[in-house]
RNA sequence: UGGGGAGUAGUGUAACGGCAGCACGGCAGAUUCUGGAUCUGCUUGUAGGGGUUCAAAUCCUCUCUCCCCAGCCA
């Protein structure tokens, strides 16, 4: 007897699995799947459906099964294989052994093909495609039956048994299941079961010159492994009586076959034909572009599989179709990240401060906290001198309404250092602030003031003399707009790409504690957002991907006020 | 005009004949050595009409809107 977690939130799928495991339906036992055409990357829609395959496995007790759906030769490749079960891994979830192929069933998919033709329930067909179209009618006539549709077993048999052999070309003939031509579900409309492909399969090779249509290789499939429940999405609903026919015919263990809606995510795109299209037109720089919502892209974006698993689970599970917002996921990682993400100092885009009553040649070594939200992470040392970097947009000359950095003649606290007081503005020719002139209060060191005197405002900074060099790269919404269709007549998504969806800053400046920072890993950069080391990194500049912004609440301030 | 689905706050999702709840967002406020985090409060919803019932988001009925299907893709 399983116990669901209490703490998951229910969903229409596990109301039915829980009735199936009272009526004992299938014997107690729960074996989901998740079936990839390992044909392209994995992406965050592909991750609520691992999510919940797996998860419905882990929450009942069961199994779950990684498949490959790989039936067609001239879409897949071993490349995408790996990749998928890297991420899938990376998600947190274990197939154990039970990693399957579809092309490990074509024997069987073959022998099931011969027991139709046998039992007068599938025909060989000389159709062209051209031809077919047109006999299988449209939405709202019925279709006619093929002239080949009444051939004898014989017949058929021997046609399908020279298919296999190489006989014919591609295209020349199918096999086709002979159900109903005048079916409202044209799905039912003596469906194609196996094509001719003189294709080299990724793992099969030449060894097949015909393969099965994904609704015969499924169900078989499913059936094979003894699958309880094939959770699937919405478009293969019509599909399901099809699913059913086959399993009947067949007469085979028969999983139920159940669907639920596709994420859909705000100011973003979730097609591989749109992602392609990104790619090749030079929008992102790859499939794992941090600007991606594959799982490679916001791997590298920073990203935690806690905090996608977590996403997961939030969104719930249900028939409706409909988009999240994107900020739900970016909520998610703000969550996982502050608990566990090291604070440190980085200035993005620096300006110079210089404290003129500060020792010139003294440096002094400062504790600052690794993160407040975990004490278990203890300290370190910052060093501070009289030459400084704050970032720009924490100055202003003129102080706009609600504006408490530093301008001339406000005090301002360095974090964990001193307060500070400007006293003077430098600007160049142009009239642009180069450096602002400061005096620190020696009494204050260490961010207190002994005499209990406030401060509106407190800076992050990194001192000049011991800076790192390093680049940001700051990533935005893909595209300006919530909804990919929400486009110009004639117009299509690119319409609407976010063209500073990258911003690359090259002059920024970190504490030194950064020096030994390693491709993956993550901090806080104080006050600013998450951060992620990047793999293009290099020795003596190291490149970090912004994950996602802290919130804001000055920048909203200075949103409204425009 | 064929077949299959779906309509609950701005967004997503619960409630399965018995108080319409939760999360995100938004808006206030408290607090704070991150304008972060945390805490508190507020905001707004059952597509529409009729019916059954003591009681309807839930059952019946009519209507409206949206999505999917005419690959030898999955």
């Amino acid at each position: 007897m399983t116990t669901p977690d209490l703490t998951a939130p229910s969903n229409f799928i596990k109301t039915i699995i829980e009735e199936d495991l009272k009526t004992k339906k299938y014997d107690n036992r729960v074996h989901t799947r998740f079936p990839p055409e390992p044909n392209g990357y994995l992406h965050i829609g592909h991750a609520k459906s691992i999510c919940l395959n797996f998860g419905i496995a882990k929450e009942f007790n069961g199994l779950c099964n990684l498949r490959m759906d790989d039936t067609n030769p001239t879409k897949e490749e071993a490349e995408y294989v790996e990749s998928i079960k890297a991420d899938v891994r990376w998600l947190g979830f274990d197939w154990q052994e039970r990693m399957y192929y579809a092309s490990d069933y074509f024997g069987r998919f073959y022998e099931c093909a011969v027991e139709l033709i046998k039992k007068g329930r599938a025909y060989v067909c000389d159709l062209t495609p051209d031809e077919m179209r047109h006999y299988r009618g449209t939405l709202t006539e019925p279709g006619k039956e093929s002239p080949f549709r009444n051939r004898s077993v014989e017949e058929n048999l021997d046609l399908f048994e020279r298919m296999r052999a190489g006989d014919f070309s591609d295209g020349s003939r199918t096999l086709r299941a002979k159900i109903d031509m005048s079916s409202g579900n044209i799905n039912m409309r003596d469906p194609v079961i196996y094509r001719i492909l003189h294709a080299e399969h990724h793992r099969t090779g030449d060894k097949w010159c015909i393969y099965p249509m994904y609704d015969f290789a499924h169900c078989i499939s499913d059936s094979i492994e003894r699958i309880t429940h094939s959770i699937c999405t919405l478009e293969f609903e019509d599909h399901r009586p099809l699913y059913d026919w086959f399993l009947n015919e067949l007469n085979l263990y028969h999983p139920q076959q159940i669907e639920f809606a596709r994420l859909n995510l705000s100011h973003t795109i979730m097609s591989k034909r749109k992602f392609i299209q990104l790619v090749e037109g030079g929008y992102v720089l790859g499939w794992d572009d941090p600007r991606m919502p594959t799982i490679s892209g916001l791997r590298r974006r920073g990203y935690t599989s806690e905090a996608i698993r977590n996403f997961a689970e939030r969104i719930g599970v249900a028939k409706r179709e409909s988009t999240v917002d994107i900020a739900l996921l970016e909520h998610c990682i703000r969550e996982d990240l502050n608990k566990r993400a090291p604070r440190v100092m980085a200035v993005l885009r620096p300006l110079k401060v210089t404290i003129d009553n500060y020792p010139e040649d003294n440096t002094e070594e400062l504790d600052a906290i690794n993160n407040p939200e975990d004490p278990d992470m203890g300290t370190r040392k910052v060093p501070f001198s009289r030459v400084l970097y704050i970032e720009e947009d924490d100055f202003q000359e003129e102080p706009q309404k609600g504006f408490f950095r530093l301008s001339p003649g406000r005090e301002v606290r360095l974090r964990y250092a001193y307060f500070i007081k400007c006293v003077n503005v430098v600007k160049d020719d142009s009239g642009k602030i180069t450096e602002v002139r400061c005096t620190y209060d020696p009494a204050t060191r260490g961010g207190d003031s002994p005499d209990g005197r406030k401060v509106k405002a407190t800076l992050h900074w990194v001192s000049a003399r011991h800076a790192l060099d390093a680049e940001a790269r700051l990533y935005d919404h893909l595209l300006l707009k919530e909804d990919a269709n929400d486009v110009a007549e004639g117009q299509d998504f690119k319409s609407i790409i976010n063209s500073g969806s990258l911003e690359i800053l090259t002059a920024c400046k970190l504490e030194p504690s950064l020096a030994n920072t390693k491709a993956g890993d993550r901090y806080q950069f104080e006050r600013l957002g998450y951060f992620c080391a990047d793999r293009d990194s290099l020795k003596d500049k190291l490149i970090f991907n912004r994950t996602v912004t802290l919130k804001d609440t000055w920048a909203k301030v200075q949103k409204k006020g425009q």
